[in-house]
DNA sequence: TTGAAAGCGCTAACAC
DNA sequence: GTGTTAGCGCTTTCAA
């Protein structure tokens, strides 16, 4: 028996009461049942007004096997990535009526299989941002997870939505400009290694090699952070490279602000380009080349396909692989001569 | 009756079935009691193990009465402060065992009050960051919600804790910063009117001009973003100040940029203060002066107090103001000559 | 040490 | 149209 509490909430019971009628009745009532006679629900209308109840969504979501509450699991919430992530997925999922529980690993990818099981058991579903879990450790944890949707992973898993930016692409369409404006040297200022997204970069930058093989590339570890670009710039300098292409407008920012402080002027002397499009990209100086992601939306889109498969549906859509649109801004210019 | 599931998740029935026991020692084991025998619990982890069994929470929360998730509602998880404030909760909140649930108003502040209210139904309590909400909303809302926690609101509610930023002080401490550097014409680029952290400033800002009346103050309406900022440059500029109080870091930035287009140098012909310190700050050009609110902590801070309360505390601190603290940066220089 | 049974708050099938 | 009742999955009291 559950804990005898001295003074319980007000119930379904209190207000069925209140009102001289079954629960069933009040039940029907709130949920807006026509098949309750229009005096008598008036009258369950005010007892419950009159008491202050407030349905227990907890009775509600055993009763009904659903808590209309979706997990997010992201690595890290003081990435604006995840965050837009986030964003996306909480108001596309309010307008349906669901809420969102978050689960945030804080970088720390052994915890995300924990977090993920723990958030389902709670959720009807989860959406999970794991850029580092290995493929091997996604595969086993997914049936336990289902409905389960996919962000920025390139694994597929079986009958598993998995929503991406092509990366690879982006990062061709970033070093192509670079290399239209005259640019020869190269450097990538490299993410994570471990990370997917990091490693679909370096493939695009590969296939780009390929096609261009006057250009000369060379890779510099980076980071995702500000600081990370920020301490990488004497290994960037020493590159001798006049185009940097770095893996995202974290790592861009941190670089131009540690290349300012050594008077280094851009694009003048050296060409820089970001990844994602964070709203602070058309904000430093100078504004920053990048490739746009539109990550919130990829939220929604993470929702859509949630729901749909929430919804029972036959086919959802299991891959999905967003374009970024290059943005050029005041970061990049010609090579110097 | 509730659906008869096809095909139902795995329960603790199950568990009890292929272990050869009662229901009521299956939750035992699963709860760490340790009056079941060794080898009894041990035939009951692995019958729990054969069958993948994951604990309903649902059902555990219904026979508890409680759900270990707090729900926090932001007016906007686009904005800086309350993602970080979010980041703080959830942080806290997760050491201790607690999940948190989203609620963003979208700065929709008519939504607030059915957000918080559906929020608390969800869960054990709810942290409300609505700045804009009116006081005597808040005051009806409140006992429905509690166990509540507020965020940056001015107004005491009974029995419900309150952690607040000291926007007042620390828009003072911004100004004499302005006056001391020989600044007589100051002007803030105000932020929302109806926001209880702006009507903290506006006051701060009048005590400071009761102690100095040499110096002379404007107020130029603005908002909370970037793009207010940036609209707001000619009114800026026509007011003829030399010295900008901006409502936040975003609105400082949106000003920076257009004051960079137009080609006026900061801090050489205007200096420009921010206020929150919010990462991006010491990466724009120049570097921003501000006033640091340590706003995650503030997070992590309302979940002690959450958790005090929801531990049944006798004495919770209610009333919390964290002094926020001046950072010097590129921003601000002398007054021009 | 273990099992039977009640109850957490709600929904819905079924009978009236 | 409304009430009775079973049941969602779990915890916990009580009795054995």
């Amino acid at each position: 028996m559950a804990k005898r509490a001295p003074s319980r909430r007000i119930g379904i019971a209190d207000v069925a009461k209140q009102a001289g009628v079954s629960h069933a009745t009040v039940s029907r009532v709130m949920n807006g049942n026509f098949s309750v006679a229009a005096d008598i629900a008036e009258r369950v209308r005010q007892a419950a007004a009159d008491l202050k109840y407030q349905p227990n969504s907890v009775g509600r979501s055993l009763a009904l096997g659903k808590t209309d509450t979706i997990g997010v699991v992201v690595p890290d919430l003081e990435n604006p990535t995840f965050q837009a992530i986030l964003r996306g997925v909480s108001r596309a999922a309010a307008r349906d009526g669901y809420r969102v529980l978050i689960a945030d690993s804080s970088e720390v990818s052994s915890e995300e299989a924990i977090l993920a099981g723990e958030a389902r058991r709670r959720c009807d579903g989860v959406i999970l941002c794991a850029p580092r879990m290995a493929d091997a450790d996604l595969r086993d944890l997914a049936p336990a997870l289902h409905p389960l949707v996919l962000i920025n992973r390139s694994t597929p898993v079986e009958d598993t939505p998995c929503l991406s930016a092509d990366y690879g692409q982006g990062i061709q369409d970033l070093a192509a400009h670079l290399v239209a404006r005259g640019h020869r040297r190269l450097v990538f200022l490299a993410g994570p290694e471990p990370s997917a997204s990091n490693r679909l970069r370096v493939r695009g930058l590969e296939l780009f090699m390929e096609q261009h093989p006057a250009v000369e590339l060379q890779t510099v570890p980076g980071g995702v952070s500000f600081a990370a670009g920020h301490e990488a710039v004497d290994a960037i300098l020493a590159s001798g490279a006049t185009g940097v292409l770095a893996f995202n407008d974290l790592v861009a920012m941190g670089l131009l602000s540690a290349l300012h402080e050594r008077g280094i002027s851009v694009p003048g002397q050296l060409s820089v380009t970001g990844f994602d499009d964070i709203p602070f990209a058309r904000y430093t100086t100078p504004t920053l080349t990048t490739a746009a992601v539109p990550i919130t939306e990829l939220g929604e889109m993470a929702w859509q396909r949630m729901s749909a498969v929430l919804r029972g549906d036959e086919d959802v859509v299991l891959g999905t692989v967003i374009q970024p649109e290059v943005i050029l801004r005041g970061s990049t210019g010609p090579a110097p001569s």
